[in-house]
DNA sequence: AAGGGATAGTACCGTTTGGTACCATCTAAC
DNA sequence: GTTAGATGGTACCAAACGGTACTATCCCTT
């Protein structure tokens, strides 16, 4: 049928449940593993609409992945807002972690899976990847030299390689404790050289 | 043609042929990417071994995977025995890291990388991985006991974090460094309550 | 010398996939 | 009302893939 009844027409609407749809199902399925039919199917959408909206399952695939990156940081930065200092935002960036880990669905970040697949590393999945590892960086970078802390850019250098060590390790074992273990080496990171 | 002439006719070299460029195909272009027959042409075999041999594609990337790790792990083995203590066998992997991410087709852990594909948790790939992070934990836990650490299963985690964090953020930002930076932090960890 | 096992190469099949075309029908603007 | 754009659904196509079957040829054992 074409379009349900009582439904508002709303392109903006459209493309959105597609990306909240394909955020999921790539998520959870893989990139490769699922078909444009599927993603029309599961977000009650056409095809049309999605060719119409993404040109491509290439571009579907980027926009999904922007969109997934985004709500990421959005995440990150409304969670950490309410701590008192610098150096608690970022220790509590490692609770977060812990919540995720716990979460029934989580299989590793969705931009460093992606880019795994996609191994050509001159493409979209891998450029998004790094903006959303950079976008990390600024946020520990400026939270550490918020709090005073000298070298920021190489401990928020050191701070991903724990976050990103900590997201490989805790969903090939399926052993959310990873987060706590990479929390206890912020600290210790963090511990020395302190803090206003 | 059937058989090359002057060919020894050997089952194991057959088998062997076929796993080593699987295995440096897998790990360039993925394994969703690339098919059976591609695999067969570029090892000049024929899809009839592949199948004689493997059974299926997804028994061929099993055993490829199975074949990568030993060969990984065989590489850790042999490249630190030299060092003479426990702490610098362990500070020689970070070394070690480092050479391995300076090489142009490095893009991240091979069993990491295939387990991320196949998100499915119960796969073979992810079992996999596994066992190969568990390897990587208990050379680091066996070295730290060595060396005379307390504590030496919680460290030889962090260790892991940081090897594990360090490939995943260096095959993304094409960044070799991520391993120097990743040596600092063990380093600290390694630095006190110390060693024989 | 003779037979059997292994092999590379090719052809083939059913299925899935990305992408396009078309249709019927609804909403929104005027 | 009437028109135009947007939409869900379906059918369709060419290409690619996993897997099987077959053939022609070579090696190794007896």
């Amino acid at each position: 049928m074409p379009v349900k009844v009582g439904d508002t027409i709303d392109p903006e609407a459209t493309r959105r449940r597609i990306l909240k749809v394909s955020e999921r199902i790539f998520y959870d399925r893989g990139i490769g593993a699922v078909g444009v039919a599927e993603i029309a199917r599961a977000a009650v959408a056409s095809k049309a609409s999605i060719y119409k909206n993404f040109g491509s399952k290439e571009g579907l695939v980027e926009a999904t992945l922007e969109y997934r990156s985004g709500r990421v940081h959005e995440w990150l930065a409304n969670s950490t807002a309410a701590a008192e200092s610098g150096r608690d935002r970022i220790l509590r960036v490692f609770d977060l972690l812990l919540e995720w880990f716990q979460s029934d669905d989580f299989h590793g970040c969705a931009m460093v899976s992606a880019a795994a697949e996609e191994r050509v590393t001159g493409g979209a999945a891998t450029r998004l990847a790094r903006q959303h590892l950079q976008k990390y960086r600024d946020f520990l970078s400026t939270e550490l030299a918020h709090a005073g802390f000298p070298d920021a850019s190489e401990r928020a250098q050191q701070l991903l390689i724990l976050i990103e060590g900590a997201t490989t390790v805790s969903a090939i074992d399926h052993d959310p404790a990873a987060a706590q273990v990479a929390r206890r080496v912020a600290a210790q990171i963090l511990g020395q050289a302190h803090a206003t």
